[in-house]
DNA sequence: GATACAATAGGACATATGTCCTTTTCAATA
DNA sequence: TATTGAAAAGGACATATGTCCTATTGTATC
């Protein structure tokens, strides 16, 4: 992790995710810019927070690892994201890990700099309410998703909110293999089950697989099969 | 679901749970007490909430139908929680059905009536953050154990979290069996495959089976095998 | 206690998924 | 083009879990 200290640059970003309407000036000039290398982690299950993060440039991914070794994606965010909402909130102690996919940017922003102005203020507040929301109603979705349906539907979910619903190639969307142990993860199943349904799709005739990319080839039947279940 | 006329319960039941700090005289005032029998349902998934409602007696549980037909018990929740807080601040649809367990009542508060002094109010709003962190949290954490730990080790979880630690009966707690269905769903399983389970903990002694209550006989082994990880 | 009905438990088999290891593919380099 | 090592795919088998149906147990009533 770096510190870029640039503050047009955070201005800049400031005024791209209109921050203005949600910090007071003093609190945005505190405001700290942080850069985060591909894979580096930005938050660690255990934790004490004393920062709130902002996504405000690259992807980050979210997943919690358990005692036995083992660890579920719980989701990808985008900026503009917010970090560490619910435990500065709440005093929860960190839970889950967040690590940086590329490069990624952060604004933080010192709790003890908030002092007592953001927790009286409706508009900020109301911005951690949306993002409270937003990730509760996501987990919530992707939780039954995921106990209920067998990998094969999960994963015809996960093609279809992956693919831009671009009318210019309506029915020819690719996707790097390269993820796929991610993908695997992100569904909660091993790469070599993962596997196996896709070989199944391709069989149907719903895909097709070609040099590290996957063609979606009938994206009727695969939307039978998510059966109107997406995540995201 | 019936309307209960009754200011002064109201009154009890504000005072009761300090409502008066978060919410001003005139909303309180707006308020209204609304009764549900054992098995109603206070929402359906697809429903439009125009209210907020405070459960303030009794038990409910709220859980997720899908198109396949399968539901998962998301959370079970006692008096202070909020339904429909989600659902309000951002406008998304309801996604789960909130069903009271026995008799229960509610707090009613119509949007419309809060105006905006309600989300001005940052003790308003930080209650709902508490709320949502609260759900949040608990449905992460839920999801994680449901998706990697098998049905014993989630059982076991599942066994120490509604066992109360109390001293006086330190290794023999019980739990009536008539709900195992329902502990089932919970779980995100099947009777019959919680049933095999059950029948494999008693082989091998951690817990004794005894006209339809569980005992539980080696709370150290169980503990071993919930490694750790407790629901709620 | 005998009977009957409901509640609970269990058997048998099929499917979904995990683990481990081998085979195949691909691409870089000689 | 041949060689080789890494990445991707697949085979074989074990385990977890679902479904359907049958057996057992418990309890109320006679």
């Amino acid at each position: 992790m770096k510190t870029i200290h640039n503050k047009e640059r955070i201005g800049e970003y400031v005024s791209q995710y209109k921050l203005d309407a949600i910090f007071d000036a003093g609190t945005i000039g505190k405001m700290t810019l942080l850069a985060y290398e591909k894979g580096e982690a930005v938050c660690s299950a255990g934790d004490q927070l004393d920062h709130l993060f902002l996504l405000v440039k690259g992807k980050i991914k979210v997943y919690t690892t358990l005692p036995n070794g083992k660890s579920v994606l719980l989701r990808f965010n985008e900026p503009l994201a917010t970090i560490g909402d619910m435990e500065l909130m709440t005093g929860y102690p960190v839970r889950c890990m967040v690590e940086s996919m590329g490069e990624s940017m952060f604004l933080a922003l010192k709790v003890d700099d908030m002092g007592d102005t953001a927790f009286q203020n409706p508009g900020f507040l109301t911005f951690i309410i949306k993002q409270l929301s937003h990730k509760l109603y996501n987990v919530s979705n992707a939780s039954s998703l995921n106990l209920l349906y067998p990998v094969e539907n999960r994963f015809a979910s996960y093609l279809i909110s992956i693919t831009p619903d671009d009318p210019l190639s309506p029915k020819l969307e690719e996707m790097k293999t390269e993820k796929l142990t991610e993908v695997a993860e992100m569904l909660g199943t091993s790469y070599r089950h993962l596997n196996r349904v896709i070989t199944q799709l391709v069989t149907d005739g719903i895909v097709e697989r070609k040099r590290g990319t996957i063609y979606i080839r009938d994206m009727g039947r695969l939307k039978e099969l998510a059966s109107g279940n997406l995540y995201s």
